[in-house]
RNA sequence: GUGGUCAUAGCUCAGUUGGUUAGAGCGCCAGUUUGUGGUACUGGAGGUCGUCGGUUCGAUCCCGAUUGUCCACCCCA
């Protein structure tokens, strides 16, 4: 027998680490739920053919695919097929790859029972064939919230306020928001007369913190931009302070292009939608994103002390469900927080060391057979009253059930033998400052806090 | 998919210019204290040095392959 391990990129997560995530998946979900998103959860696996071309040529390679039950090869002409044209023959059903592509599924299902705006959160794991390294593994889990339906700015100001209201509960200080907006992108491009370049531009923009101005210049001119084409893009990423005179500053230079207009209006009225409330955020020109569903406002929230990618990511789009063949065009807008890097963050930046976690607060210690009993309703009392409260299971030495309770952070300790049990007292010993008492079986429990 | 790095006790890591009994700290178990912990002291368990092959009289150490780890690129949360 082999030592026991787990497929690579996955983790275990300990009673103490899932004490952590707990308070992290918590956090999000409450602030989600206060701005009135309703839950919605998917199956671990989709069909594959709901995931596939969803996610780029790059994407397809990614996905975790499914072998189908049974002779899977048993009518197959093997030596006529390569490895691509096997794969959908031999597995029908993938592992979800993020939580976009189920809602939209989900919606194009059901689009009779819902009605918009429709607000939904989600927050389960996924799965990518990646190569693991930091902040990136195989399994990690996706704490989206959308908005369907409407084109209203009021989202765009409702998920600024979402990131700033978790982030502080959180105690995560060092962050910013950035924001940017692929008409801006368009426009940009138009200007510079390189539309057909589009794509390729926003790729190399987007890695402007990695390889700096330069890095980003020398690139454009290798895809054959000339120097007045680069200088125009490389104008974009000068400007980061969201404000009023930066997008007028953008309006004179971009004026007379096709998209501009749209970019000027939405972030105007985002702005005054926010109010003076404009917190570490920044405007990233260079902000792309690579999903190409994305039409207008982007998001993406970077630690700013801690060398770590996006612990959260978003935007707009104009049409969700159109790949599964839904007619009417369903627009919104979403985020997604990704837990896992949020969880190394704050790891790394000890922001949990202020929560001591303790596992149960009352821990009764039976003497012997006799003191088991003796504990049960006693226990009982204390779990109605709203304590976490467990039994030693068995009579063992004092010595090994208090250190059964340190181990567990317990702060009572309730001693049962003998004597408590012909006075009809218990023993209530605070494991926290070493102090002991005895009291009567009825008022003992209000002895404890 | 490409490149690099590392792999020794449950955990974090020493170490051997290739030589016979492989170490430390923490953790775990027991005792000092037969009903009083978190401190201290004493003792104990636990490793075929990732796996397979090669070189050698002899390999945990050198070489090759393989698996896994971590990191970077691509891409992404």
């Amino acid at each position: 027998m082999s030592k026991p391990s787990i497929p690579q990129g996955t983790r275990d997560f300990s009673p103490e680490l899932m004490a952590k995530r707990k308070f992290i998946l918590n956090t999000i979900e409450n602030v989600y739920q206060s701005f009135g998103f309703m839950q919605l959860e998917t199956p671990a696996m989709e069909n594959l053919s709901t995931l596939t071309g969803k996610y780029g040529n790059e994407g397809d390679q990614l996905l975790f695919k499914i072998l189908n039950s049974g002779d899977y090869l048993k009518d197959l002409a093997l030596e006529t097929l390569d490895s691509k044209s096997l794969i959908p023959k031999i597995a029908e059903k993938g592992l979800r790859y993020d939580l976009t592509v189920p809602l939209a599924r989900f919606v194009a299902m059901h689009r009779h029972e819902i009605s918009f705006p429709f607000k939904r959160y989600q927050i389960q794991p996924v799965w990518r064939a990646d190569r693991p390294q930091k902040g990136r593994y195989r399994e990690f889990w996706q704490c989206d919230a959308d908005v369907l339906g409407t084109d209203s700015l009021l989202c765009e100001a409702d998920f600024i306020k979402i990131y700033q209201t978790v982030f502080s509960k959180l105690g995560l200080h060092d962050y910013e928001i950035r924001i940017n907006h692929r008409k801006l992108l368009e426009a940009v491009c138009e200007k510079a007369d390189a539309k057909q370049h589009f794509r390729t531009i926003t790729i190399i923009i987007d890695k402007a913190d990695k390889i700096g101005i330069d890095g980003v210049a020398k690139e454009l001119g290798s895809i054959g931009l000339d120097a007045a084409q680069v200088q125009t893009v490389l104008s974009l990423l000068n400007k980061k302070e969201l404000s009023k005179q930066t997008i007028e500053a953008f309006s004179k230079d971009l004026s007379g292009t096709e998209s501009i207009g749209k970019a000027i209006e939405d972030l105007n009225k985002l702005i005054d939608l926010c109010g003076n409330n404009l917190k570490q955020i920044v405007l990233d020109g260079s902000l792309a994103r690579g999903l190409d569903y994305y039409t207008a406002c982007i998001f993406e929230v970077v630690p700013t002390s801690v060398k770590m990618g996006s612990i959260s990511g978003g935007g707009r789009y104009d049409n969700l469900t159109e790949v599964f063949g839904l007619k009417e065009k369903v627009s919104g807008i979403g985020i997604s927080f990704g837990i896992d890097r949020l969880y190394d963050v704050m790891e790394e930046l000890q922001l949990f060391v202020g929560q001591t976690s303790s596992f149960a607060d009352v821990l009764f210690c039976p003497m012997d057979e006799e003191a088991i009993s003796y504990c049960l309703p006693l226990a009982d009392i204390c779990r109605e009253k709203g304590f976490k409260t467990e039994i030693y299971p068995s009579p063992s030495k004092l010595k090994k059930q208090l250190d059964y309770a340190n181990s567990k952070n317990i702060k009572w300790a309730i001693i049962v033998g003998e004597s408590e049990i012909e006075k009809r007292e218990v023993s209530i010993k605070n494991l926290v400052d070493g102090n002991q008492q005895t009291s009567d079986i009825v008022d003992f429990v209000d002895l404890i806090h």
